[in-house]
DNA sequence: CCGGGGATTATCT
DNA sequence: GATAATCCCCGGC
């Protein structure tokens, strides 16, 4: 189990980042209760060309002030006014790339999980979808321009390993309004894994 | 299983 | 006042 190094953040290709998260694990610590979980689907936002991106012609503001934020640092988005989703911030310091965590598999902490999120029993729904996936983590704004490594959470490489053809891709989801580049292929998912959200490659 | 519509509020214009 | 990278519940098949 080792922490992914500041030189894994802090490239330039946002989809290869993306596609290398796939199997990564996400922990956090919040007051305490250790919680965490295999990323099986992601998605990038290419900075400020990608017009599905917050920052997309050089857009910012409050709102979206952590995408300016070195590589490995962590950006919480609130959407819909309630749902909070937590995204990795790449590439330089004021180079706005950012990757979006979609899903997981839970790993530690799945009783604490079930808490925070008022279900009861452990299933596919408990950490399909960004929104979702914060709350199981229990990750607010408080979190936002923490780094990665930091003691609330972290970001590691348990020595599991996929094959290439293990990965799917796929065009974004909810970003319909974004013209042309809704159709671009930055979405990624572990292919068969019952934790991504279902059948979105129409 | 699948699609439609309402919930709900921080942030921006 | 409008918008938004979603979720949940309900109805129909």
């Amino acid at each position: 189990m080792k922490r992914l190094p500041r030189s894994f953040y802090d490239r330039t290709d946002v989809l290869l980042i993306t596609k290398e998260l796939i199997g990564k694990v996400v922990r956090t610590n919040i007051n305490g209760e250790i919680t965490s979980g295999r990323i099986v689907e992601a998605e990038a936002y290419a900075g400020v060309t990608d017009r599905a991106s917050h920052a997309f012609n050089g857009r910012r503001t409050a709102k979206n002030e952590q995408m300016y934020s070195p590589a490995g640092t962590v950006y919480m988005y609130i959407c819909y006014g309630m749902h909070m989703m937590l995204n990795i911030v790449t590439n330089k310091k004021d180079v706005p790339d950012a990757i979006l965590v979609r899903a997981l598999e839970p790993l530690e902490g799945v009783d604490v999980m079930l808490a925070r999120t008022g279900k009861s029993s452990l299933d596919y729904t408990l950490t399909k979808g960004p929104g979702k996936v914060a709350k199981a983590l229990g990750l607010s704004k408080l979190q936002s321009g923490l780094e990665f490594g930091a003691e609330a959470i972290d970001l590691l490489d348990d020595g599991f390993r996929l094959d290439e053809e293990a990965i799917g891709t796929s065009k974004r989801i909810g970003v319909d309004s974004a013209g042309e580049a809704a159709e671009y292929p930055y979405r990624y998912y572990l292919k068969g894994n019952k934790y991504v959200s279902s059948r979105p490659w129409k």
